[in-house]
This record gives structure tokens, C-alpha cells and sequence, in this order.
DNA sequence: ATAAAAACCGACTAAACAGTCAATATGTGT
DNA sequence: ACACATATTGACTGTTTAGTCGGTTTTTAT
């Protein structure tokens, strides 16, 4: 593995574990078993490492989901592929899960860095239709987007907690139900 | 106002801008016109000084928030004034809002801080009171509390992108339609 | 009035920190 | 074989940091 690959796998797991805060660049470095230098050669600053590493969560995890999605599917398929596959992925990857909370919630995170993403635009698109076919509420579909995103989050963090469900897919299709509910009219 | 007060003010300000790893103590003493030292007096470490403020926060904002349901008021009626009052709660006090975000996110936040609040298991009485009466979803009450605190969250950061909106109770309606329609059987 | 406690100061320190740099190694295209 | 770029090292530095401490003032209780 190349070491650029390294050191955001190493700089992951510690930030997850001990925030932004209070983990040091030299021991990113020292775990990853690279150099101090090799790290500010390939990110200039620790800020920017950061950074990096949350457009890179950002489209694994995006190009999994909306990869699931099936064609001539119906819009409540394809929300509910995709809220799953999102679920699933976070559960599986609970260190990813951890940075992107840690990071879309402190002063780093903006908006310019969220629109720059080419697939929030494509999950834009998805509510949009469905509010043109009228399956779902009259309001801003940011705001449809936004309350999908977070609740996938929701169920994430009671996942976490409840293992025992993890397993469960008629609990899920339970937790599923809230979504739609939410933003279906 | 007492310096543990006004310590606790400009922390507040500092953390929700330039965040926990952006803010140094020196820099909350001088900017609050006290000494470094008597930081240390009250709070014996950084880490103590952000917890207290997390819990001064909850507090607060809880305290408002269930203040504000009336006697004899229906379900869905307690719901609205619990979730409006707690919208606009944060929309007036932004630093509250990041502050709690960002700690919530972070590494320092845990179940048994959750669960140290009063004020949490109130809510989550609500929750299973619905449940019990048939008006809510059959699914864990701690989902439903979940569920309501994150759409929360979701609004205002919504309502802060579309200032014009906070002041339209017509939308906020629509916008709460998709609370309620997410817990609601 | 007095003693004890609590609040307060700010200079200080030892450790930790992000980032640099000169030197070396490794690869790549001609 | 050569030249040039890119990868890699680890010792080093100037700064910043959380937290301490000895001493002073203010408050509180008797």
C-alpha cells in the first residue's frame, strides 16, 4: 500500500479515537510507519490532510450508495436503496462514519466544501423528481435532501447502540417507514 | 457578571468559531479580561471547562424548551411547541448551537454523558406515552426522541441557509408536518 | 476584629506541536 | 548511461500549549 494511503488510513483511525485536537501529526506519521517529513509532502498542512480525507469518505461512500440504486425502480425503491445502503455502509465503516460527523460539525466544514461534491447534486436531482411527480412534500428540496442525510445518521447512531437490530430486517424496514413518512406527502 | 461566567461566554464564542483545537486558554483568559490562572481555578482542565459548558448548554435549552408545553395540551400540540421552541432556541443562540454540534460529534461525548440529563428522560416519557396511546410508530421510544432531536438539528441548519424562511410560520408548519408525520403511526 | 477560605493574579515551565530542510534514494523517460 | 523528477528520511526549530505556583487581595463566618 502506497504510503499517501497509509497515513489517511492511520490519521482515520486516530482522529476518530481522539479528535482533530488531539492527535499530533508526528504520530500520524509514526503509526502509519512512514516519515514525519513524507506526510508534509504529500499534504502540506495538517488542515489540509483533513480536508482531503473528507472528500474521500465523501465519494466512497456516495458512490457506493447511489450505486445500489437499480434502473426502472420506483422512487420509494430507490430511497429506500439508498438510505439502507447508506445505513450499511456507515455501520461497516464506523471510523469513516466518526470523521465525517466530526468534521461536517466543526468550523472546517462549509457549504462551498459541500456543493463542490458532484453527488449532492445528483440527490438533489432524486427529490426533485419525486416532488414533480407529487409524491412528496411541497417544501425546498435542500430541505428533503437534508432530512434524509440526517436521519440516515439517526438510525446509524441507534444502530450502534442496539447491535441485536443491526441484523433485523423487518426493524428496518420499520426504520425505513419514518423516513418515507417524513417526506412523502 | 461573575469571571467563571464570562469564561465560560467567551469560550463559548471561540470553540463555536475556531473550535476546540483552534482555541487556546490563554486566548479565552485574556479575551474574557480575566487572568490565565483563575481559568484553572475554575475549571482544572480544558477538557473539564468544555464539559460543564455542554452541560450548562443542555440545560438551558432544555429547560426552555419543555417550559414551553402547556397543561391539558394534545400530543401532537406538545410536540409542535417542543420542537419549535427548541428551533428557535437555537436559531437565536447560533454559538449554543455549534458548540453543542461540535461537542456532540466529537470524542469527548459519550452514552453516560447523555444519560447524566435529567431533562432526557422527560422527553423520552413523552415518547412512550405516544406510543402507548397508539398515535406513535411501534418502534423503540429512544428512536422516536432521536428521531425528533436530529430533525431538530436538520431545521436549523436549513433555516439558517434560507433566512427569509424563519420567519414564515406557514413554512415552519409544512417543516413540522415532516416531524410528525415521521413519528405519527 | 480576626482568622480562615475563596478568588485572583501573571510570570513561569516543560512538553508538545506543526512544519522545514538538506541530504539521500528511487524511479522514469530518452 | 544520463538527466531529471519524484519519493523519502529524520533530525531540527521556533512557537504555542496546557497547566503550575507563590504570593496577594477579597470575601465570609465567628
Amino acid at each position: 500500500m502506497d504510503k499517501r494511503t497509509k497515513l489517511m488510513l492511520t490519521a482515520k483511525r486516530l482522529f476518530s479515537k481522539h479528535g482533530f485536537y488531539g492527535t499530533a501529526t508526528a504520530r500520524i506519521a509514526k503509526e502509519a510507519g512512514v516519515s514525519n517529513g513524507i506526510l508534509f509532502h504529500y499534504f502540506s498542512t495538517k488542515d489540509k490532510l483533513i480536508e482531503a480525507m473528507y472528500f474521500d469518505v465523501k465519494d466512497r461512500i456516495f458512490h457506493y450508495s447511489l450505486g445500489q440504486i437499480y434502473k426502472d425502480a420506483t422512487l420509494k425503491e430507490s430511497f429506500y436503496t439508498l438510505w439502507l445502503a447508506a445505513v450499511e455502509w456507515n455501520l461497516e465503516n464506523p471510523e469513516d462514519f466518526d470523521f465525517m460527523l466530526q468534521f461536517e460539525n466543526s468550523p472546517f466544514y462549509s457549504l462551498e466544501i459541500e456543493k463542490s461534491h458532484k453527488y449532492v447534486q445528483m440527490t438533489m436531482e432524486l427529490a426533485e423528481q419525486g416532488i414533480e411527480q407529487g409524491e412528496f412534500k411541497i417544501v425546498s428540496p435542500l430541505v428533503l435532501v437534508q432530512v434524509v442525510a440526517g436521519l440516515v445518521v439517526t438510525t446509524v447512531k441507534f444502530l450502534r447502540m442496539n447491535e441485536e437490530l443491526q441484523q433485523d430486517t423487518e426493524y428496518k424496514h420499520k426504520l425505513f417507514e419514518i423516513v418515507w413518512d417524513a417526506i412523502k406527502k
